[in-house]
DNA sequence: GCCAACGTTGGC
DNA sequence: GCCAACGTTGGC
């Protein structure tokens, strides 16, 4: 089983919406790394950090879970949506999706800063400077560190 | 809202 | 294929 960190901002989606929703559908990702990821490495039941970026503070709400492995994101092809891709075609999709389900809400967020100074999480690519990939991996040590410090009380 | 860091685009 | 210009992300 992999591990795996997703971003979203609150204005976008919350793990509050998730836990009501059940799952949703990951569409919008536009970046070939994060691209690649989904669609080459995530695997049913993968374990996700959901990450609020762009919040106050940013910072990790909870946990998710791959529900359903990639599949081609149909918003590329709507004319006129946001996430329309002129060069994406049903035979070429280029743009996949996954969807995730939900796992747990955390008491409380774990806040970039403390992930930040967490020993242990050194590596982690989201404490990194300048990392705005959206879909970033993680070690299952880091996961297990992120998940003890958001059930901490 | 600012702006640094980064990814992408397009002229050459 | 280089690289300047541009657009976007996301912390602060």
């Amino acid at each position: 089983m992999k591990y795996w960190l997703m971003k979203c901002e609150p204005s976008a989606y919350t793990i509050e919406k998730l836990a009501r929703d059940g799952t949703t559908s990951w569409e919008g990702v536009r970046n070939y790394q994060a691209r690649n990821f989904m669609r080459d490495e995530m695997k049913k039941g993968d374990r996700v950090l959901f990450y609020a970026s762009n919040a106050d503070p940013s910072g990790v709400t909870g946990v998710a879970e791959i529900a359903r492995e990639a599949y081609a994101d149909k918003f590329a092809t709507k004319k006129g949506h946001d996430y329309f891709d002129p060069k994406a075609t049903a035979e070429n999709p280029i743009w996949y999706m996954v969807d995730i389900g939900f796992v747990e809400t955390f008491p409380h967020i774990v806040p970039l800063e403390t992930l930040k100074s967490t020993p242990g999480l050194e590596e982690m690519v989201v404490t990194k400077k300048g990392s705005r990939l959206s879909i970033q991996p993680v070690t299952k040590s880091e996961f297990d560190i992120v998940v003890k410090l958001g059930r901490a009380k």
